[in-house]
DNA sequence: TACATTAATCGTAATATTGCAATAAAGCAA
DNA sequence: TTGCTTTATTGCAATATTACGATTAATGTA
């Protein structure tokens, strides 16, 4: 069906799979390296760098803009973006504390 | 076109998506929590514990030991899944490196 | 042997994602 | 104003993902 069935997981589980669905594109992933890299970036200078078409690569940031870890300020005709501090926090420590799960008992079977 | 170009992408960039890609879903989200938490679990509990159709947790077990972060051992009429925890160990490098990020330059514009 | 139990696979329907051409919108420059 | 530049949006085609019923395969049990 391709519809994933929220229901049956608890709020922690989603929120850890909405984020982990935004990274899981190559594309996104070169943007938010790029935009760590030289702190601000434009959106054309992004299009040049990665090499996908304009509309694919505004579909990217907007994915980006929706979870909250970039912002974008107008600026002529040009919009500059840039990581949110604050969020990519909060995101990374969500995943952290998720990566960072430790065996709870000794049993084992492989 | 639902295809993802890769070619435009770097190994870290695709390793760091094909990843996250796999965390992109609740349902394994829930199933490595419950590997973590009781070391050691058997398909049909999988089953029930998350409520979805055997058919779903199969095919959500097989993305997980196709990434190599889960192994089975086949006991009886059952499976019995673990984690892997070398492939996990890399795989948390892999995305704690990424998240580790920090800003490496002084310009700004949002 | 026959039957039950368990998990993997197959096939298919519904929905989501990716990519881009075409277009729209918004600002700047002459 | 007109034309140019830049980015967002729309619409669509191709492909991927999710879910599950039906079936198969493999093992254990009576």
């Amino acid at each position: 069906m391709g519809v994933t069935k929220k229901e049956k997981f608890n709020q922690e589980q989603n929120e850890i799979a909405t984020v982990a669905k935004v990274f899981a594109h190559p594309a996104r992933i070169a943007i938010i390296q790029q935009l760590f890299k030289l702190n601000a970036c434009v959106c054309g200078d992004l299009v040049n760098e990665i090499g996908l078409a304009q509309p694919t690569i505004s579909q990217h940031l907007k994915e980006l803009k929706n979870l909250g870890i970039i912002k974008g300020e107008v600026e002529g005709t040009s919009v500059c973006y840039c990581i949110n501090d604050e969020v990519w926090n909060k995101t990374k420590k969500l995943l952290v504390n998720f990566l960072n799960q430790n065996i709870h008992s000794e049993k084992n079977c492989c």
